[in-house]
DNA sequence: AACCATTGGCGTCATTCACG
DNA sequence: CGTGAATGACGCCAATGGTT
């Protein structure tokens, strides 16, 4: 079961957006008849079921020697499980680099704005002097 | 209320990069 | 040089706010 709790993002809207993509899978099984095991489940993806997943599996080598895996039955089941464990830690990974982004951006705001409260003094410190330089030099 | 544009978050794929 | 982690790009969806 590869579903997961995810960690970031509003609880309320995760779980509509699982409900979403339940839903949709099931309206797509419905028109493909098609039943894997991640279908049972419900462990599926909007892009999934908008992409079906290629022949073969993003990083999954045919170079695979055939003494590996006793029948292509076997294969391919470690082929989609290999996936399955792929897409699970990209997830998380994707989750975890979105987040020290927006971190990352936040920071950035903040030092904005302290910079800019920075220069609003330095510019009126500099307005300030050069009044009492006109003033001494008239 | 219906419609539309914008925004934010997500999952996935493709690519890059560092490491063993 | 193969592999896994990180990240940019893309498309999707839901929520929200503005407009008619």
């Amino acid at each position: 079961m590869l579903l997961i709790a995810t960690s970031y993002g509003a609880p309320h809207i995760e779980s509509r957006v699982r409900e979403h993509r339940l839903e949709l899978y099931a309206r797509h099984m419905a028109v493909t008849g098609d039943e894997t095991e991640s279908a049972a489940t419900g462990d599926i993806s909007a892009y999934q079921i908008h992409n079906p997943a290629p022949s073969l599996p993003q990083g999954v080598m045919m170079s695979g020697s055939p003494n590996s895996m006793h029948c292509p039955q076997q294969h391919t089941e470690e082929a989609t499980r290999k996936r399955e464990v792929r897409l699970l830690k990209n997830r998380d990974a994707a989750k975890e680099c979105r987040r020290r982004k927006r971190e990352y951006v936040r920071c950035l705001e903040n030092r904005l704005s302290v910079l800019e409260v920075q220069n609003k003094k330095l510019l009126e410190e500099l307005q300030y002097l050069k009044d009492i330089y006109s003033v001494k030099s008239s």
